[in-house]
DNA sequence: AGCATAGCCCACCAACTCTATAGACTTATA
DNA sequence: TATAAGTCTATAGAGTTGGTGGGCTATGCT
């Protein structure tokens, strides 16, 4: 399940889509239009400026921005950062990987089942943007 | 991720399935050759008791055993027991339902995505048995 | 320079889940 | 009736999740 931490990233980024290119927006605003605790977003935002995907703006008139175009971050990249890995065993994730213990990989019927599931689970989150959040404009 | 509890649950079941129709099988017999501590494996069997997929036989002589065919017990199945929703958000889980708090289902495009994601995970794990964790005789 | 603004950073906390264990109890068989 | 073996309840430590408080630092304006 993504947790809450990855639910309020979303809606963060779907607001910050919809604002793409119309300048900085402030925390409060983000935490105010879509019910996120403020604190709370703080660390979210601060985690997504450090990967890359929002940059900011400190002082009057500062806040946060989209640093690439909204079709242009991928969910699996926000998965990844916010969530943890997408598959369902350490021994089939491609960016957290760890080997199984007491289980040998070659042989393991889980271990296959988990890498198709894996496989389908990331042919729709590595195709897809924030941008395809943007439903007829509601997040 | 699936917890270590139900890596332990294929494990368990796994074994039970080399031993289908062959009488009951000890819990420290499992524990011991699949190295799962045992009182926590007591658990585990347990529950898939109580859920119809295995049966038990106390005093001498007893142990657990399958209640079904091995291919009559779906990986789904297995996996909403002991670890939870398959889906990645509960607005979007078949078995275990809640709906969100502040956003719409209706045009929510995180909800669109998580429901392919969704079906693309139960279409595989809907149509694989415990039986397809059985390669040529390990698990 | 000085002040207000707004993000940055650190530390902390309560609640919950996960993993695991202990011990007493019940039932079945020989 | 002794023993084997599953059943049940309770608990505990570690780690994670969700959230808060307070001070620091950089920016822009006057």
């Amino acid at each position: 399940m993504l947790s809450k931490k990855s639910q309020y990233a979303f809606k963060a980024l779907t607001y910050l889509s919809e604002k793409y290119e119309q300048g900085p927006v402030l925390i409060s605003d983000i935490a105010k239009k879509k019910k996120i605790p403020l604190k709370f977003l703080e660390n979210i935002l601060l985690e997504l400026k450090k990967a890359g995907i929002l940059d900011s703006k400190k002082g009057k008139g500062g806040g946060y921005f989209l640093q690439k175009a909204p079709d242009q971050i991928t969910m699996a990249t926000v998965i990844r950062l916010i969530n943890g890995p997408i598959a369902m065993l350490p021994c089939v994730s491609l960016y957290f990987y760890e080997r199984c213990s007491n289980c040998n990989e070659k042989v393991c019927g889980l271990h296959d089942m988990m890498v198709e599931v894996r496989d389908a689970t990331l042919n729709i989150v590595d195709n897809r943007t924030i941008k395809d959040l943007l439903v007829n404009g509601k997040g």
